[in-house]
DNA sequence: CCCAATATCCCCCGTTTGGGGGAACCGTCC
DNA sequence: GGACGGTTCCCCCAAACGGGGGATATTGGG
């Protein structure tokens, strides 16, 4: 039996939920919450041993939202793990919301059923994601490669711009090429213009942010 | 019927899946390959409008494997989604996977309607991962914060920092924070002691890649 | 065949940086 | 009350940088 906590303020379904969960045999509630305060509330009251070790939490929540709740949780808690569920599809909120340590992330228009079945991935150490939810996550991790030069630098220019961004000096950098001084400030001059910058700082900045080394 | 097709090289389990998938009404097979050649090869022949709309992909596989094979197929199809579907649960496939432009990854000790409803997700503009790897996956999201500041820079120095990063010179920073001129060059001084640097694009790259700004 | 792009090199000059030193002030903690 | 960390300020000087100009050679298209 794992041991499950429910935060939701929504009555008719937090009901249907803890009752949906007491009666699956597989889980076990030793609290159920309308809100982030009452949640933390009732853990404090609960023993060690009666601690949950799942908690299924809404996001959109009064007193306490389910983001902060999170976070608040696993500073208290670190053995708890949260699963989110929720009717938001923004990223915003998925994102902060594993950044507060969530462990899943489960949107409301799936069964019930899959609601205990993420309960039990958490449980096993999973982080069961909705479908949609994980593309977007998919989609951020991508984009730093599609078109990884927009700023039309030759190819010298990028090896000395990877230079640039080590640290180098220019007469290092003419060594390292085998080129003259000069021709490296020339380089540079035009890594500039077309960077829109004028200091080593901001190349690199533009640089790493823009994943162009 | 969503258009199907698949790469899989262990013969009992490619006709063991093709059959549960030809059976399953909701998905029509249009090709069945046994590595990534045979597969981009199959998929050359077939008319645009026979094109699957979903490839269930394994990654070990003789003749180009799911990794190369998904780039390719991700370069010249972009509108094929590629659904990884294997053994392996390292984070360094499942990263690879995701860079090739993959749309799920599912691991096979899953039961075959999972890869059904993981094809629906697919197809529905959805990323189905397996929750042990998406654990995974979130585990690396996080880390960035956890200790952003291991080299005891001061608030002061971070605010510095932060400047510097934004490309401004000494001069403009002392008449953004109100100080003088000779106060930044030693913030900036004792930054670069800390970071273990001596200019500002290291210290810059430094900054950024170690999340201290 | 010529043009545009790329890469190479040079001069000049003012500004900025990096690093060496020193010193004062102010909280806090012991 | 003294030590300590953090913040503030100053002097000096060589090295590096940023930007202005111009020049030559190669190469691959149009």
């Amino acid at each position: 039996m794992i041991r499950v906590a429910l935060a939701e303020d929504h009555t008719p379904l937090r009901v249907r939920l803890a009752d949906f969960l007491s009666r699956s045999g597989t889980v076990r509630l030793v609290a159920v919450a309308a809100n982030g305060h009452e949640l933390l509330d009732a853990l404090k009251r609960l023993p060690e041993a009666e601690r949950p070790q799942v908690v299924v939490m809404d996001l959109e929540m009064p007193r306490l939202d389910g983001i902060a709740t999170t976070a608040t949780l696993r500073e208290l808690y670190p053995s708890v793990e949260v699963l989110v569920f929720t009717v938001f599809e923004d990223d915003t909120r998925l994102f902060a919301a594993i950044e507060a340590g969530a462990a899943g992330y489960l949107l409301k228009d799936q069964p019930l059923t899959d609601v205990l079945d993420a309960v039990e991935d958490v449980h096993a150490g999973g982080s069961p994601l909705s479908a949609p939810m994980a593309r977007r996550l998919l989609d951020t991790l991508r984009p730093p490669h599609p078109e990884a030069n927009p700023f039309d630098l030759t190819d010298r220019e990028i090896e000395v711009l990877r230079l640039v961004v080590a640290g180098h000096t220019n007469t290092e950098m003419a060594d390292a090429l085998g080129i003259a001084f000069a021709t490296v400030k020339t380089h540079v001059r035009h890594i500039y213009e077309k960077l829109h910058v004028s200091t080593r700082a901001e190349a690199t900045r533009t640089a790493i942010r823009r994943g162009l080394v």
